[in-house]
DNA sequence: ATTGCTCCCATCGCCTTGCGAGGTAGAATA
DNA sequence: TATTCTACCTCGCAAGGCGATGGGAGCAAT
C-alpha cells in the first residue's frame, strides 16, 4: 500500500468506522487490519494524531472507560458535526476518485457519481 | 479539491496523460484544467518536481523541441518502464479506492476489482 | 521477584508531497 | 515602453504517514 495514497483519506476512514459505533484506538487498528485482510495496517503514528485532530475539531469526542480488569480504554465517538463533515468528505472523495479515473481511463466512465 | 487527497496520485495522472502522447509542462496543466472543468489546477510547484522525479526514475524521457516562433518547449514522453509502472500503480490505486470504499460503505461492494 | 507477553496509550523526528511565491525569459499585444 | 501570455524552474513551508521509541497495566510462567 502506497503511503502517499493514504494522505487525506484517514479522516474518512476513521469517521466512517466511528459511524458504526464508538471504538478505541487499538480496536480501530485491529479492525482495519482484519477488514483489509492484513493489507493495510493503520499505524499508531498516523492514528493517534489523526484522532486527536478530529477531536480538536469537535468532529469526535472521547471518554475513558474502565473495563472489568480495571484497565482503561479511551473510546472515540462521532459527533453530529463529524457526521456532517463525513458527508462532505465523502462527496469530495468520490469527486477525487472520479477525476483520477477520468485520466486513467480516458475513454471510460467519467461522470460524477457524487 | 483536498490537496492531501492528491498526494501520491500525481504520478498516475501524469503517466496516464503521457500514455496518450508526448506533452509539455504547460500543456499538461492546461489539459488537466480543461478536463476537470477547472476543478483541479495542477500547480507548477507540484508538476515540475514530479516530472523530474519520474524522469530520474526513467519512467519518462524529455526532449526540447523548437517551435516555428523559435521558442523551446520541453516535451515529456512515457518510456516502457513507465508503462509497466503505470499498470502496477493503477492496480494499487484501485485496491486503495476499494479499501476506502469498503469502510465508507460497509454494506456495499468491497471486492478487489484490480 | 523477574521476565516476557499482550493490550493500550502516546510522542518525536524524518520523509515525501503539494502549494504559494518568486524568478527568468522570449513573444505577442497595446 | 509596458503588460500579458507562454513556458520553464526552484525554494521554503505545511501537512500527513511512518518507524522508532517509550510508558504503563494486567497476567502467566519461572
Amino acid at each position: 500500500m502506497d503511503r502517499e495514497l493514504l494522505k487525506g483519506s484517514t479522516p474518512i476512514l476513521l469517521l466512517s468506522l466511528l459511524t458504526e459505533g464508538p471504538m478505541y484506538g487499538y480496536q480501530i487498528i485491529e479492525t482495519v487490519l482484519e477488514r483489509t485482510g492484513g493489507a493495510y495496517t493503520l499505524k499508531e503514528g498516523a492514528l493517534y494524531p489523526a484522532l486527536h485532530k478530529l477531536e480538536a475539531a469537535e468532529f469526535i469526542s472521547s471518554y475513558w472507560q474502565t473495563q472489568a480488569n480495571g484497565r482503561d480504554r479511551r473510546y472515540y465517538a462521532i459527533l453530529p458535526a463529524g457526521s456532517t463533515f463525513l458527508v462532505a468528505k465523502k462527496k469530495q472523495w468520490s469527486q477525487f476518485v472520479n477525476m483520477v479515473e477520468g485520466f486513467v481511463t480516458p475513454g471510460g466512465s467519467a461522470d460524477s457519481k457524487g
